[in-house]
DNA sequence: ATGTTC
């Protein structure tokens, strides 16, 4: 889009001042080349968001923001509930607590070189993936609703896990306030075999070496050097979380005339905070959010069983567990008073920074980690929260590298075989249920990730720490 | 993202 539409507060930042409908202004975060590529589309949703009832200080988007449904992916937007703030289902998005989780090895790149090709058919044969897989869990209902109620916490009580993990996964591994009876039967029986599956679409288990530190102290307390192994696991809430965002997406816009609020697009469809609806979707969608935190912490134990048979010597420690698609209430300084906001995050990764209460002890000194997954076959990276991301984005970055191409055309331009070659000849192994899936994930079918990375440390968002490289990736 | 169009 064109960046003289914006007034220019800094090479990264790009403010709409506010007009018509809008309560407070749009701020999208990106480097000028990121913003001339960007869909006007993200600008038309941003200042949408802005239009509605509570939102507080500005609507964001962030540098990897693109259309969505209603909000854009990579939006972030606050409501205060005294002042007739919002819950939005598409301001949360389908995926609810899709996220991004990251365990240390122990190991070097040499030790997993010479076993490279065994590991990846070992965890291809462990991990289940694709869409509709489904694992060797079956819940009960009365079981559903304790790992509703429970998340991460329910899994290492189940024996997936270490109790340690727990304070390396946002919210110490257990979502307060999730409400499993506000969670229909519906959603409940598309989840019942799907615990501790990968899913599909842009969703891996990657083995990634580290191949650039940019904040040593940081690296230091983060335990990355150059050189080491980790494993990081990108999935969601699988076909419960979809299930409660289509739900409540439909009645959400069919309640908004009885609330008096007045939508600029049907999509953004949302309900007052202090509703029965909006308490109810608050209830189940935390549900949601324990369901992938169980579901990350039973794919680790399924990865840790992995590594124990083919790398005994291995020990997988969390790093940390962050989630890019939620609405949570936290407490943030509006003109140097504290207010108690509902924060949407709608693919927008949580970035506290140093100091912050919610942190592990380990951690609290230099902020929390922030883990950027890039597209298959690519760099990710590893990045910390700031102190100023509080006034700039209540603690918000990006959450990954974003599509440029649609899936169909990404099939009309690859095969998913000359891929997996391709790959392979760069020492990357995919194992995939799906060539045809490997084709739409295809990197040129992403934006750069390295760029949009580098956008969100100059604007302050989040700091970067590490980049890693993908050795082997289970792909969806 | 998703029992890939209830």
């Amino acid at each position: 889009m064109d960046p003289n539409r914006f007034t220019k507060l800094s090479d990264t930042a790009w403010q709409l001042e506010p007009t018509g409908k809008m309560r407070v202004p749009a701020i999208l975060y990106a480097s000028e080349a990121l913003l001339r590529e960007m869909d006007d589309k993200v600008a038309e949703q941003a200042t949408n968001v802005a239009t509605l009832p509570g939102i507080v200080q500005a609507s964001y988007a962030m540098p990897d923001a693109h259309w969505g449904y209603g909000f854009p992916i990579g939006g972030v937007a606050a409501f205060d509930a005294d002042a007739g703030g919002v819950v939005s289902a598409g301001g949360v998005g389908f995926d609810v607590s899709c996220g991004v989780r990251t365990l240390h090895t122990g190991l070097t790149r040499e030790a997993i070189e010479k076993i490279k090709p065994a590991l990846a058919d070992a965890l291809f044969e462990s991990i289940p993936a694709g869409l509709g897989s489904t694992g060797y869990i079956h819940l009960r209902d009365h079981q559903m609703t304790e790992m509703l109620a429970g998340g991460a916490v329910w899994a290492v009580q189940q024996g997936y896990g270490e109790a340690a993990d727990l304070e390396r996964i946002e919210e110490h591994g257990r979502m307060a306030g999730a409400d499993p009876h506000a969670v229909s039967e519906q959603a409940r029986k598309r989840q019942r075999n799907e615990m501790g599956t990968l899913g599909s679409g842009n969703h891996y288990l990657e083995v990634q070496h580290v191949t650039e530190i940019y904040d040593p102290a940081v690296a230091k307390v983060f335990g990355l050097a150059v050189g080491q192994v980790v494993v990081s696991i990108h999935c969601g809430s699988r076909g419960l979380g979809h299930q409660i965002g289509t739900e409540f997406l439909r009645e959400m816009a069919v309640a908004a005339n009885r609330h008096g609020i007045e939508l600029p697009d049907r999509e953004l469809a949302c309900a007052p905070i202090r509703s029965e609806l909006g308490e109810r979707y608050l209830g189940a969608m935390r549900s949601a959010i324990n369901c992938a935190l169980a579901n990350r912490q039973i794919l680790t134990h399924l990865t840790r069983r992995v590594f124990a048979k083919v790398l005994p010597e291995a020990r997988l420690d969390l790093l940390y567990d962050v989630s890019h698609n939620t609405c949570k209430v936290e407490t943030h300084s509006i003109d140097g008073s504290p207010r108690q906001l509902y924060v949407h995050r709608k693919g927008a990764t949580r970035a506290f920074g140093p100091g912050h209460p919610d942190l592990p002890d380990a951690l609290r000194p230099v902020g929390q980690p922030v883990l950027i997954g890039g597209s298959m076959g690519t760099a990710s990276y590893i990045l910390v929260g700031t102190n100023e991301g509080e006034r700039l984005s209540f603690n918000s970055a990006c959450h990954g590298a974003g599509r440029a191409m649609s899936r169909h055309a990404a099939t009309r331009q690859w095969r998913g075989r000359a891929l997996v070659d391709e790959l392979a000849g760069r020492g990357i192994l995919i194992r995939s249920p799906s060539l045809r899936g490997v084709a739409e994930e295809a990197p040129g079918a992403y934006k750069d990730v390295s760029e949009v990375v580098k956008a969100t440390h100059q604007a302050g968002l989040a700091r970067m720490v590490a980049r890693v490289e993908p050795l082997v990736c289970i792909k969806g």
